[in-house]
DNA sequence: CAATACGTACTAATTAATTAGTATGTTTGA
DNA sequence: TCAAACATACTAATTAATTAGTACGTATTG
């Protein structure tokens, strides 16, 4: 058996994120979006997302024709538990280094670190 | 044929830790380390650190008895282009959806943002 | 020096990830 | 109506990732 809830590999990050962009698609949807970047098998991408759904990231029910997938989780939910299992892997944990190479890299501007702060004192409010 | 620098997978970057913690490293002293956390073959490190050296992340020269392995790059431009690496994946490039994940995760504090900005500040000077 | 520990090369087993084919049934438009 | 398009279930091929075993040689030490 799987387990509950395991990590998105690469390409099927790449699914959810088509499906999360639709809100609800089905196989051919998503498959057809995919096509706009690069050559891939209907099939790959109906066994991608069978395998998604039997992860728990999406759900499928019977649409008129097809079956209709949508996301179990909202797209924010299951980033945020792939920036917590980065930060766990990559910096045991503590986000700081990590916003200190985002800073090295010119990724991050003093515009940015307002919102943030902004964003962190709303936070703060509204606990 | 391999690529030039693959990315590091989960394992092979637990051992790259331990080569950057001890600066240098044999097989045996990887090994030992990596023991004190979980069961692992003498073997299973030896494989995984000689795929380091072909991936180009490990160098070895023989030493007294068994070879000497050693990074080829400092920890911190690795671990940059792993983060660079993740943004490009997961948030399309653009850091600032991080920053707000890590905030909305209480990774962050107002303190972080202050130590940040300030070496913001003096990466500029230093322009 | 002989037994034991150590080191390396080579090979291999297992699992996950990625991609796709085939068989078969349903729908639909000319 | 019937051929083309579509849908799904099932199976499978390929590659990468992870873990480890075996054979064999060298070093060390009691």
């Amino acid at each position: 058996m799987r387990p509950a809830k395991p990590t998105l590999t690469g390409q099927e990050l790449e699914i959810m994120k088509v499906v999360w962009k639709l809100e609800k698609a089905t196989v051919r949807q998503v498959y057809e979006t995919l096509l706009e970047r690069r050559r891939i098998a209907y099939t790959t991408v109906m066994t991608m997302m069978n395998i998604l759904e039997q992860k728990g990231y999406l759900q499928k029910q019977q649409g008129d024709r097809a079956y209709v997938y949508q996301p179990t989780q909202p797209q924010s939910q299951v980033i945020r538990s792939m920036v917590r299992e980065f930060v766990d892997r990559v910096f045991n944990g503590s986000a700081e280094p990590l916003l200190a190479h985002l800073v090295e890299d010119r990724h991050l501007t003093e515009k940015d670190l307002d919102e943030i702060r902004k964003s962190i004192k709303s936070a703060r409010k509204s606990r």
